[in-house]
DNA sequence: TACCATT
């Protein structure tokens, strides 16, 4: 079926409305495809942007890659598609993980060409990519692939901090790039700040000593809640502590204040009749000194997957682990425990927009713009058993339209969510919640 | 002060 000496190619830049069926016959005028994957994540069945292409001849991989590398822009992105041999397929070439460069506080009119020729004399690059924002404007950094380790740390030892670019703020940033699990770990503290959660190490409150012991008490149920729902699936179990913790405060006026009032379940865990302090930093400094945390070695989060270890890492060093005082606290009775995505683990494909019976599909407006189907499926997964979740996009632009919808199989999950979530507030903006309209309830007839 | 997308 496939020649021996096939190649599989990693494709990028892929935007992330198009699956196997729209791609295919951009590849396949290069020849017969032996196998087409666009890259999901594990266990939210997400879109990655990303696929794996295998043709079954070898020279027609080397065709796509010269016809389409670098040389075609997909609607919607503002980078051209990549097509190059996949990571698994390098021979002799070391994980891209030991040379490649992260390199920050470049001109914001630096381009490929001129970081290349920055780095050309440290060896051979292998890929050299400045980073650029929807409208296409810098970020100001870029990756520096090199072929090998020890040429990318050459780059580092003369590169880094040697001088300030013109319109730079500070001198030149040349490091390693995050690793996955690097990766992993902004993208929770990307959430955490977007929550107005920030780390307790660049603050100095007095500690709370009665809600410290509270939040103490509280560690032991949340540890119970982690080993039960751990056997669901890591991600249900890190939506499930973090939408908790987040109702919680919300419910105390910690992060925010709902629109509609949350009547916390009073004295569940005792915590109502404890000082709630003013605000989060206050909290997360109470507990951080006293270096609690609900996952110390014998956690039985010990054993669970990078993702989640990517959490529970966080939790070090954000304080995230100040809130779980919630327990208990939401006023709505804690939704059962998610299920979804232990299913989708089975079957992560199509997960289209399927739509609920009537009262289960709720609207979601305010959305913070960087929350995409993923990031909202896992805000509203630990009320119930999410069909779908949907964030509108631009079809233009790729960009979010800050409003979406999620389904439930059922009701009470709907309306569980719209009591919690509504009113919550992120940042400057606070989430509409409400049901979905039936599609003909505008219509005269 | 930012980290694209590798099953």
């Amino acid at each position: 079926m496939k020649e021996a000496d096939a190649i599989k190619l990693f494709v990028g830049q892929i935007p992330r409305n198009l699956e196997e069926k729209d791609l295919k016959p951009i590849f396949e005028q290069f020849g017969k495809i032996y196998e087409l994957t666009v890259i999901k994540d594990k266990y939210t069945g997400m879109h990655k942007g990303c696929a794996f292409l295998t043709y079954c001849a070898r020279e027609s991989a080397l065709k796509a890659q010269s016809a389409l590398h670098e040389q075609k822009t997909l609607p919607g992105m503002n980078r051209p598609i990549q097509v190059k041999p996949a990571d698994s397929e390098g021979r002799g070439v070391g994980l891209s993980e030991d040379r490649k460069l992260f390199v920050g506080m470049l001109g914001k009119q630096q381009s490929d060409e001129d970081v290349r020729r920055l780095f050309e004399p440290f060896g051979s690059i292998d890929e050299c990519t400045v980073l650029r924002g929807p409208d296409g404007t810098s970020k100001g950094c870029a990756f520096v692939k090199f072929q090998g380790h020890a040429e990318a740390q050459a780059a580092i030892n003369s590169l880094h901090g040697s001088r300030t670019m013109p319109g730079a703020s500070s001198s030149l940033v040349v490091k390693f790039a995050d690793t996955e699990k690097e990766r992993g770990l902004r993208r929770m503290q990307q959430v955490a700040s977007q929550l107005g959660i920030f780390s307790p190490m660049t603050l100095n409150f007095p500690a709370y000593n009665a809600y410290t012991q509270a939040v103490n008490a509280q560690l032991v149920q949340q540890q119970a809640l982690v080993a039960q729902s751990a056997y669901l699936s890591p991600v249900a179990t890190v939506a499930a502590v973090q939408m908790q913790q987040m109702a919680a405060l919300n419910a105390n006026g910690i992060i925010a204040t709902p629109i509609t009032p949350i009547t916390p379940s009073s004295g569940v865990n005792g915590y109502s009749s404890l000082p709630a302090p003013t605000n989060g930093q206050q909290a997360t400094e109470a507990l951080y000194t006293n270096g609690i945390h609900p996952y110390q070695a014998q956690s039985p989060v010990a054993a669970l997957d990078p993702l989640q270890q990517a959490y529970a890492g966080m939790q070090h060093y954000t304080g995230w682990s100040a809130y779980p005082a919630a327990y208990g606290l939401v006023g709505q009775p804690f939704p059962q425990q998610p299920t979804m995505v232990a299913q989708q683990h089975q079957q992560p494909q199509q997960q289209q927009q399927r739509e609920g019976p009537e009262g289960c599909n709720i609207f979601i407006y305010h959305l913070p713009q960087e929350f995409s189907d993923s990031e909202m499926l896992q805000m509203f997964l630990p009320f119930g058993n999410v069909i779908s979740a949907k964030v509108f996009v631009d079809r233009a632009t790729n960009q979010s339209k800050c409003f979406g919808f999620v389904s439930f199989d059922n009701p009470a999950s709907a309306q569980a969510a719209i009591q919690a979530m509504n009113g919550f507030q992120i940042g400057m903006k606070r989430l509409k919640v409400q049901l979905k309209r039936p599609k003909d309830a505008n219509r005269p007839y």
